[in-house]
DNA sequence: AGCACGCCGACT
DNA sequence: GTCGGCGTGCTC
């Protein structure tokens, strides 16, 4: 054997810092009938194939895992007696494009991760199981050196995959457009525009072909009509070229119903998949095979859908691209908004950033010119205006249950014009204390750091960070009085005063908890619109792209945590999220009005959010932050550890920082680089794990990507069996 | 991360 | 005597 295979599997950077295992070659068939041997190295080059991986459980063979062949090489260290075989290729999966291997190998080495830890959560999970994948007899004999295996599955899956297999579905899909809404004025005219810098419209002069992937920031209040800008957009980049495919990205799977609806309304249900969280493992499979193949000529998904391998794709969406949602937060740390600019650079295509509240980062670079900027300032609908935003000091008005006079008398009017009002309260459950009036002592889990909530329906305790549950202690375990009463409201208290103070009023509560079984959301969600609603309570569920003509009042309670956490970012998510929520309001011809109740009436955000000015509240804030040197103006990266007692986890961090100053010390390019002291994290403890981290900042993003490499190596090098991971660009300090 | 191997305390 | 506790090392 002269050369090896050069093949990701699924382990952390702590195992092998690449991820790549050597594997040698043997003759395999393909199911697309390719016959990879010995003679062709390239050849192998994107498949999946199946490898034994690991130690061997007693007496047996080492289990099978999935990896991806990423390269060749001429010669290999390991050992002659641990190089094993290649088992088989993988069937059902197409065979990776050099440029899809290359969007992997820039996350890998961006987020400072494994290439398999990044590369196989693109497979769908019943792909990425080896579980899966059965041994096919051919002709009825055992396969000999050709080894072929089956995906091992139900007939419907089967069935589905032979008919996409044998071409019966059109490929790709035809599009069967529909009536268009019209445009107004300035929809119009960003519509052409786009169109212009993406080189598309036959009017106008086009810009070089090699700028068609800078990004374009849509900045459109809440209503403006961004979605059908997007539609129509899309409509002319699929029209051009009928195997095309366009990729858009939403926050979250609350958005997909209405937005899948209005895109298998426009260019047929047939040209349509949507990959998100809330498909099982074969309708998932199924949907990610239509878009694999290059069947489905529009992919609608959630953030991982970044990731899937896509042969035509010709243009991407990120609708709502500020939303939180698009951070992955377990697993690879990355922004899947990030990978998608990424990715159109990549393959030099056009991609739309929208948004009411864009993110500083885009904020900054629309600014700068780095990307195009179009705005929509009016609402699309003819009269409609955006809701007259006032504030209520709650630090003199009188309140009752929280509700303070002018919101209930607000409720009133809405009720008595049979109109819909919604109280935006974010926090679930009954109360977020439980404590003792005798000693004060409140009920915390014993796993984090956290008080735990008191849910009514369920009548215990839930931590909202671990998902423990506890009954309420009979007395407080500290004195032994009986004494013990909720503190504070959530959502299920909220609801309960609202019935009880309107015992007529339809009331409805939209949170986690109400809409977690399956289809309840939707349920709701259609309650509503059919008008079976007088008052809607709820968290940030209620926030996202819903659209209720009827609503006309909304009230804002307990939102003054966000303006002075120590979070830098606080003020920017507030912001953006009480934008959204204000948006939900005078959708249709009836006016809205917002009122929100603060006790900090003169904090400097309030006066931008009543004016709707997004402007001047990030040029604000980006003053601020660029004086610090904070992101979008520095790079940061996070080392963050866990251990059993927060000694151990302190230790290590300091370790890691030593081990930074170290790097920098060696190395007189990273002079400019800032290693914070070690110290807890925000949540100290969760599920009994206690961390610590270390912040690093640098002015230079290049500079801060060619210092962490190094650090990561020496920090693996102390072979700790604590779990720790460097998060870059973190959101959350 | 898993998982097996290895070397010390309470049981039929 | 051995069942099993979790420390340590390895995965091409």
């Amino acid at each position: 054997m002269t050369w090896v295979l050069r093949i990701a599997c699924d382990v952390p950077v702590t195992v092998a810092l690449d991820g790549l295992f050597d594997y040698a070659p043997r003759e395999l068939r393909c199911d697309d009938g390719a016959i990879l041997g010995l003679t062709q190295p390239e050849a192998w080059i994107g498949r999946a194939v199946l490898v034994p991986f690991g130690r061997a459980a007693k007496n047996k063979e080492p289990p099978l895992v999935v990896g991806w062949v990423f390269d060749v090489a001429e010669c290999t260290e390991v050992p002659a007696h641990k190089l094993k075989s290649v088992v088989a290729v993988l069937p059902c999966v197409p065979r990776a494009d050099a440029q899809w291997l290359q969007l992997m190998r820039f996350m890998a080495r961006y987020y400072q991760r494994g290439l398999g830890e990044v590369a196989l959560p693109a497979l769908p999970n019943k792909l990425r199981t080896a579980r899966n994948f059965v041994p096919a007899a051919i002709d009825g004999v055992a396969n000999g050196t050709e080894s072929i295996w089956q995906l091992k599955s139900g007939k419907r899956v089967w069935q589905a995959w032979q008919k996409i297999w044998q071409n019966d579905e059109q490929r790709p899909a035809a599009l069967q457009l529909c009536d268009q809404l019209q445009l107004n004025h300035s929809q119009q005219k960003v519509l052409d525009d786009l169109l212009r810098v993406s080189g598309i419209s036959n009017t106008g002069t086009s810009p070089t072909a090699s700028q068609r992937h800078v990004p374009q920031l849509l900045f459109g209040v809440t209503g403006s009509g961004k979605t059908e800008v997007y539609l129509q957009f899309l409509t002319r980049i699929l029209s051009e070229d009928d195997t095309a495919q366009a990729l858009i990205l939403v926050p979250e799977i609350n958005l997909t119903p209405q937005f899948l609806q209005r895109l298998n309304a426009r260019f047929g249900a047939h040209c349509v998949v949507s990959l998100h969280s809330g498909l099982n493992d074969g309708e998932r499979l199924l949907a990610w095979w239509r878009a694999v193949h290059g069947h489905a000529r529009v992919v609608l998904g959630t953030r991982l859908s970044v990731l899937t391998m896509l042969p035509h794709l010709k243009a991407i969406v990120v609708d709502e691209e500020h939303d939180t949602s698009y951070r992955q937060q377990d697993g690879v740390r990355y922004s899947a908004r990030d990978v998608a600019i990424y990715r159109a650079n990549q393959l030099n295509i056009p991609i739309i950033l929208g948004s009411a509240t864009p993110s500083f980062e885009t904020w900054a670079n629309a600014q700068s010119g780095r990307y195009g900027l179009h705005v929509l300032r009016e609402r699309a609908v003819a009269g409609a205006r955006l809701p007259q935003v006032s504030l209520l000091n709650t630090a003199q008005l009188p309140t009752q249950n929280h509700l303070s006079t002018p919101l209930i008398t607000a409720i009133d009017g809405a009720l008595s014009r049979g109109e819909m009002s919604l109280i935006f309260q974010n926090r679930r459950g009954y109360a977020p204390v439980v404590y003792c009036t005798h000693c004060g002592w409140m009920a915390d889990c014993t796993a984090c750091s956290a008080h735990m909530v008191y849910h009514k329906n369920t009548r215990r305790l839930h931590c909202h960070h671990c998902g423990v549950q506890r009954a309420i202690p009979k007395q407080c375990p500290s004195c032994g009085n009986g004494d013990l009463v909720p503190l504070g409201q959530g959502t299920q208290r909220l609801e309960e005063h609202l019935q009880a103070r309107w015992p007529q009023a339809r009331v409805l509560r939209l949170d986690a908890d109400s809409t977690r079984a399956k289809g309840a959301l939707e349920a709701n969600l259609s309650a509503i619109a059919q008008g079976d609603v007088d008052i809607v309570v709820g968290t940030q569920i209620l926030a996202k792209g819903h659209d209720w003509a009827n609503l006309t009042v909304i009230g804002v309670l307990d939102v003054d945590g966000g303006l002075f956490a120590q979070d830098y970012r606080a003020p920017e998510r507030l912001f953006a999220q009480l934008q959204q929520v204000i948006g939900r309001a005078g959708r249709g011809r009836q006016s809205g009005q917002v009122l929100i109740q603060s006790r900090f009436v003169e904090h400097s955000m309030w006066a931008h959010l009543l004016a709707h000015d997004f402007e001047s509240f990030a040029d604000e804030e980006l003053m601020v932050r660029e004086q610090l040197c904070l992101p979008p103006f520095g790079a940061n990266a996070l080392f963050q550890v866990g251990a059993d007692v927060y000694q151990e986890a302190w230790t290590f961090a300091q370790v890691a920082r030593e081990l930074a100053l170290a790097i920098i010390n060696e190395h007189p390019e990273f002079a400019n680089i800032t290693i914070n002291a070690a110290v807890p994290m925000h949540m100290m403890r969760v599920k009994h794990s206690e961390r610590a981290q270390v912040l690093v900042e640098c002015v230079s993003r290049a500079r801060l990507q060619a210092f962490l490499p190094l650090w990561q190596q020496a920090i693996v090098a102390q072979k700790s069996r604590l779990t720790w991971l460097i998060d870059v660009d973190p959101v959350d300090i």
